[in-house]
DNA sequence: ATGCCTCGAGTTCA
DNA sequence: CTCGAGGCAT
């Protein structure tokens, strides 16, 4: 067949043509095997539309032309549906799922009925009906008893068919099904509505309910619908099969879409593990759904079970918690952290989101509520995104009260009234009161007392709040002169004034036992290690790993305290930034104080050692130079001046004629002596080249330099889901020791990923970059061979 | 300058 | 977990 050469019959023609762009859609849409490409496709649709156009008498409602361009409507027809459609009964917990089993199990006298189960789409219902194979009518659900006539715009959904294929259909066939959006079209949909300007959409669903009513069928063309079929109504001319599975299995064979997630199970136990199957791959579906849906497959049971009310007793509904709600925003409030970043938060009227009472939704910054235009009074969807913490998608805007402002960053810290600021070019925005904002110190003294800092049990936020706020605690050093008569004092103050009488009262042992405990758990932590005591000072851009490299590296406090900043810098991955805040740190001498004050009050630093010998190829006079931020110093003048002369100190001394010996730019030369004239600068610099010398000598003695090669030396390794066998952090700490780096994200460079249960976006990253993965028992199989080894 | 790759900081609820 | 930003290689 040849389309320059068309059959003489047009009749014919337009047939065959009409078969073959059926066949081409039902491969694309419903089967997603695309036969023939899209250049064939358009040229067939194209011929059939000019053969129609030549010959009105080919007319067919069920062309496959027919799916565009018919015109708009003022309203929607009603349609009353011969069978009821029905809603199902909804079930939220597994007991409730048993007890439905049950129940069909007495009244019909049998033991593990076999269940049709099939995901529960989040969309709308509607009806098609069929006559002689082609597609009449098309009906939303309605009130169950009638629905809208919406017939022109179902017809421009790809999936549903026009035609019935095969054959042995009956001459009336009503079937049920749901209407949706597919999440990817509804993601291109808005990113285009976005950059467009268009009808953004809120979530699928409404996108697919929206859709469906236009009165213009050639928008609802232009929307991305899909549907699914699940049921069938009115039947005449035929029999159907026995079983609602074997039904669903005809319905396919006749070109209808049925998802392959649906199936057959028996009893109880198979419905609640088939709920935890899809219930676990929710998320990387391709559409939404809000639950499972089971029904008896046995269609003759069904019909000796009936309803009760307007339920069926034979199905029903499995419903997950909700992922999205929607709530009112009660207050946006500041949260100051332990570096003074205000976030804003909105307080929201207490919601359900799956499965937990939202109340809080870090709004992250100041940029963000712009972008979501968030308002005190607003209606919002919240999300638990991923995993557990809750979001606000987007504001409900036809829901917002009149009179609403947009939300500004205030100008003044809430807790100390120090003035807020936003360097340029910086998302967050800052307190500036630093040491004297109660809140920073509270934060502080949380992260000081943390289970990966000093690990002060029982030390909770609330309580240094208290401490802080009556005054016993205004630094961490603070903690180490508490005693249990304090604690107990604090207790009653703090009662006092917030007008509680709480049962210490009366029981005055309880509020001593409770204090002893936390004085032993402060004196517990005053014997600590280098890494943990840097990281507790809670120093910007100091963290866990951070604090660690500088003790490995360094060995002692005393040297790092004494150290000027710069020299740093020659610690791998401890860069300008990162030496200037520690500089900047112990520069304030509240903060040498405090560092004095835990010394003094006993905490001990237990693993005081010398520097790593790896130092010595790393002290690089050149490199410290650089870091001390002289203008214009550049690494290549810097290398030239320590090469040059003989050594740095000559950085000292020499004058501009030496320097331009060296070939260095008079500009350079000029910028270098105006800095070092400074005297701050000069003795910086003094301080800077005495102290890598002096640490260059300290590991000047021969032969103690050997460093152990570590088993996994060199690996890069990255722990995801939850380990059976030990918790992560014991895992962390067993390869650490073997001379692993056991990193939080994936990337190429991670040798590699050991996975446990309910491992998460990590693993599929992972797998994306092709690393290697390892279960529980290969790690514990390694650990095994290289601990006893 | 540019683009990884990591680290740090902040976050919710039971 | 996710974002922003520092460190470092290119």
């Amino acid at each position: 067949m040849s389309a320059k050469q068309p059959t003489a019959n047009p009749a014919i023609r337009a047939a065959e043509l009409r078969a073959l762009v059926d066949d081409a859609n039902h491969r694309y849409h419903v089967l997603d095997e695309p036969a023939i490409a899209d250049a064939e496709y358009d040229r067939l649709m194209r011929e059939l539309e000019a053969l129609e156009a030549a010959h009105p008498e080919l007319a067919d409602p069920a062309s496959p032309t027919a799916r565009i361009g018919a015109a708009p409507s003022r309203e929607f027809g009603e349609v009353r549906h011969a069978i009821r459609m029905l809603s199902l009964a909804n079930a939220f917990s597994d007991e409730e799922v048993t007890d439905f089993v049950r129940r069909i199990e007495q009244q019909l006298d049998l033991a593990d009925p076999q269940f049709a189960v099939e995901p529960k789409f989040d969309g709308l219902a509607i009806s098609l009906r069929y006559e002689a194979g082609v597609f009449v009518q098309g009906a939303t659900r309605g009130d169950g008893e009638t629905g809208e006539d919406v017939t022109a715009n179902l017809r421009t959904v790809k999936t549903v068919p026009l035609r019935l294929r095969g054959d042995g259909w009956p001459h009336v066939l009503e079937v049920r099904g749901e209407i949706y959006m597919p999440r990817a079209a509804f993601e291109a949909w808005n990113t285009r509505a976005r950059a467009e300007g268009g009808k953004v959409l809120a979530n699928p669903r409404n996108g697919a309910a929206g859709s469906l009513r236009q009165l213009d069928p050639r928008v609802t063309a232009a929307r991305p619908l899909a549907f699914y079929a699940y049921a069938v109504g009115v039947v005449e001319g035929a029999e159907l099969p026995a079983r609602h599975s074997e039904v669903m299995r005809q319905l396919r064979a006749w070109g209808f879409p049925v998802t392959d997630l649906s199936g057959t199970t028996r009893g109880a136990r198979g419905c609640l593990d088939y709920y935890a199957r899809i219930g676990a791959a929710r998320d990387t579906l391709p559409f939404d759904i809000d639950g499972v849906v089971y029904k008896l497959d046995d269609l003759a049971g069904q019909r000796e079970l009936g309803f009760v009310g307007r339920t069926p007793r034979w199905a029903i509904a499995h419903k997950f918690p909700a992922q999205e709600q929607q709530t009112t925003v009660e207050a946006i409030v500041v949260n100051i952290g332990r570096t003074g970043a205000a976030t804003p938060a909105a307080v929201l009227a207490p919601v359900h989101v799956g499965g937990v009472t939202v109340t809080n939704a870090t709004l992250h910054n100041a940029d963000q509520v712009t972008r979501l235009d968030v308002r005190v009074g607003d209606t919002v969807i919240v999300r638990r995104a991923g995993d557990v913490i809750p979001e606000v998608v987007r504001v409900v805007t036809e829901s917002r009260p009149v009179g609403t402002q947009p939300w500004r960053m205030p100008t003044h810290c809430p807790i100390c009234a120090s003035e807020i600021v936003r360097e340029d070019g910086e998302v967050v925005a800052r307190c500036s009161g630093e040491l004297v904002c109660p809140a920073q110190r509270v934060q502080s003294i949380f992260h000081f007392a943390a289970r990966r800092a000093m690990d002060i049990e029982g030390l909770g936020e609330r309580l240094i709040e208290d401490l802080v706020a009556l005054g016993f605690v205004k630094s961490p050093a603070d903690l180490y002169a508490l005693s249990v008569d304090d604690f107990v004092e604090m207790r009653r103050r703090a009662d006092e004034r917030d007008g509680t009488t709480p049962e210490t009262v009366k029981a005055g042992k309880v509020a001593t036992k409770w204090a002893d405990n936390l004085v032993e758990a402060i004196d517990h932590s005053r014997e600590t290690t280098l890494e943990r005591f840097l990281y507790a000072l809670g120093i910007e851009h100091v963290g866990e790993s951070t604090s660690k490299a500088l003790a490995t590296w360094f060995g002692s406090l005393e040297r790092i305290r004494h150290l000027p900043w710069p020299v740093l810098t020659v610690v791998p991955d401890i860069g300008a930034e990162v030496a200037r805040a520690i500089g900047h740190f112990l520069e304030q001498e509240g903060n040498q104080a405090v560092i004095d004050a835990l010394l003094a009050r006993g905490v001990r630093i237990v693993d005081t050692r010398a520097p790593s010998p790896k130092l010595r190829a790393r002290l690089d006079s050149a490199a410290v130079l650089v870091a001390l931020g002289i203008p214009r110093l550049t690494e290549k003048r810097a290398a030239q001046l320590v090469a040059g002369a003989d050594g740095a100190s000559a950085a000292l001394t020499l004058d501009a004629e030496a320097l331009a010996a060296l070939g260095i730019p008079d500009v350079t030369v000029a910028a270098f002596l105006g800095w070092r004239a400074e005297p701050a600068h000069h003795d910086l610099l003094r301080r800077a080249l005495a102290a890598t010398a002096m640490l260059r000598d300290a590991l000047a003695t021969p032969g103690d330099d050997t460093v152990d090669e570590l088993p996994l030396e060199g690996q890069t390794v990255v722990l995801t889901g939850t380990l059976s066998s030990m918790t992560r952090d014991e895992a962390k700490d067993r390869l650490e020791k073997l001379g692993a780096k056991v990193a939080g994200s994936v990337s190429k460079k991670t040798s590699f990923v050991v996975a446990g249960e309910d491992a998460g976006s990590k693993l599929a990253k992972a797998k994306e970059l092709g690393v290697e993965v390892w279960d529980e028992a290969r790690m514990q199989a390694l650990l095994a061979a290289l601990g006893a080894a």
